[in-house]
RNA sequence: CGGGAAGUAGCUCAACUUGGUAGAGCGUCCGUUUCGGGUGCGGAAGGCCGCAGGUUCAAAUCCUGUCUUCCCGACCA
């Protein structure tokens, strides 16, 4: 086994994968556990990767015609029982108040687990006829879902999302918005996050409590378990019909509206965290990075110091209106400790700058992706050679991932190879007879769960049809297993 | 929520078995030396021993409860 091999084996020992992910997120000071179980702090480093994530997703979701808005936390107890999906689905994790200025409460109030009850509730008092119709909803939000088990970013009691909330006047438009919504996070996770995914669809055991349909993205991180990373669903006309939602179409008929909802959270930070890391730390894409290039002076002598630091701030000047860009000058740590810091904390580009340097008129350049240090990179056309070096990064980290994915996806022709394989990780593409007796048995036997029908079967050369791995029955479905967080 | 482990200085841990007022390394601070991959040396500060009870002349140590974290199972974005 070479060393490389190796690495990968450890990584995909499903016993490390999550200490590996706290010590990441630990280490590289993006949050800290806090005193209430499941709950944990986003520190500033790991916040101002939210901020990224966030700022460049709001600006698709306002692009796609949404507008923001914001619902309240609490919410009536008898609003989520409206709809009898929901809330069986959501019951056993709803956090609930019951007491507030100091007595009991006449009527609980449920801390919301997700919003739809309350929008719904608020998008029948404001649609009343087919031109109030698209109504196109976004909003950024905590939510809490007590859970049994925790695990920084990527499950924790109280976490960040973003839901959006919209109505339409038919079946086509709303499954048309599902879509669509699905097809943004496919980008933000492989175009900015770098995390290559699997879109699809649900399985009924895993639709969203409520919904008619649900689609998702998922992910595969390096210890070889799968993440859904966002889900969008198409919700019909099941919460329109419980609360009462309709409108007066061009015929002056009365109907239901039909209604999408769909959200991504905190937990692709998680994502990042598991799927671009090394022995060093943290590999963060440049597009999502808070810093993404940190300029580390070096020098001796107290002369030097001026004029190195002086060189440091004139490329910072330089770069600063195309970089989030940082100059580490504090006196107390040596450059060697600078760089180990830095490359924990997964900055994907150090600028190294001497003396040596300087009289060359060169710098120093190390990126995070590949640990390749570039000597000697002329300061003339500097800012042009990070542009293209960060796009490359970029580039690198997904081609990276993708090509994890890829040797990682396996077909099974039946459940004893699905057996052999399982243990090790990664999704396995077979075919299922669209029984859910069948799904329920891999996941008793194997713990391994359908994570979608997916759009596009991930390997080549896949049979029309087949038999289900579980039964041998005859089936025309391939679907994509795994292990999931 | 069941099974296992852990909680002592900022961090990693020792001391606990056999009760007697707490120790190392790293980090921090001061000085000096260094600075192109976690510098070297000298000095100093720093702990209600997770929290609450109990046993005892005396508890980090024994007992009970409780909270948090980690690992393994049952539910979930």
């Amino acid at each position: 086994m070479t060393k490389t091999e190796n690495i990968e084996a450890q990584e995909k020992d499903l016993d490390h994968g999550e200490s590996l992910l706290a010590k990441l997120a630990l280490e590289a000071e993006l949050a800290d556990y806090s005193p209430v179980k499941g709950c944990m702090v986003i520190r500033p480093y790991g916040y101002a990767i939210w901020e990224q994530i966030q700022s460049s997703l709001d600006k698709m979701i306002k692009e796609t015609g949404h507008e923001n808005a914001y619902f309240p936390l609490l919410i009536p107890e008898s609003f989520l029982k409206k709809e009898a999906e929901h809330v069986e689905g959501f019951a056993p994790e709803c956090a609930v108040v019951t007491y507030g200025g100091g007595k009991e409460l006449e009527e609980k109030l449920v801390i919301r687990p997700t919003s739809e009850t309350i929008i719904n509730h608020m998008f029948s008092k404001w649609i009343h006829s087919y031109r109030d119709l698209p109504l196109l909803l976004n909003q950024w939000a905590n939510i809490v879902r007590w859970e049994m088990k925790t695990r920084l970013f990527l499950r924790t009691t109280e976490f960040l999302w973003q839901e959006g909330h919209t109505a339409h006047a038919t079946f086509e438009e709303a499954n048309e918005e599902t879509i669509k919504m699905l097809g943004v996070y496919k980008t933000l996770s492989e175009e900015y996050l770098a995390v290559p995914v699997i879109d699809g669809i649900k399985t009924e055991s895993q639709r969203f409590a409520g919904a008619v349909t649900t689609y998702c993205i998922e992910g595969l991180m390096k210890d070889g378990k799968a993440l859904q990373m966002g889900t969008s669903h198409y919700l019909g006309q099941n919460f329109a019909k419980a609360f009462d939602t309709k409108f007066q179409d061009q015929n002056s008929q009365l109907q239901y509206v039909h209604q999408t909802s769909w959200g991504v959270s905190t937990r692709l930070i998680g994502a990042v965290i598991m799927t671009h890391n090394d022995e060093k730390g943290l590999k963060l894409p440049p597009k999502i990075a808070p810093i993404q290039i940190v300029i580390v002076p070096i020098y001796k002598e107290a002369h030097e110091k001026d004029l190195v630091l002086n060189k440091c701030k004139e490329i910072l000047r330089n770069l600063k209106s195309d970089f989030r860009v940082k100059i580490d000058d504090r006196e107390q740590y040596t450059p060697g400790w600078k760089f180990n810091h830095w490359e924990v904390k997964g900055v994907p580009i150090r600028l190294n700058l001497g003396p040596k340097d300087i009289a060359n008129n060169v710098v120093e350049v190390v990126r995070r992706d590949t640990n390749q240090k570039i000597k000697s990179v002329p300061q003339d056309g500097l800012k042009q050679y990070l542009m293209n070096l960060s796009t490359e990064i970029q580039e690198t980290l997904f081609t990276q991932a993708k090509e994890f994915l890829n040797r990682n996806t396996f077909t099974v022709i039946n459940e004893n190879e699905f057996s052999t394989k399982i243990p090790s990780g990664g999704f396995l593409v077979g075919f299922w007879c669209e029984n859910s007796v069948c799904e329920e048995i891999l996941k008793q036997k194997y713990k391994a769960t359908i994570r979608c029908i997916p759009f596009k079967v991930p390997v080549d050369q896949m049979k029309e049809e087949g038999y289900c791995i579980v039964c041998n029955k005859t089936s025309k479905q391939n679907v994509v297993f795994a292990k999931a967080y």
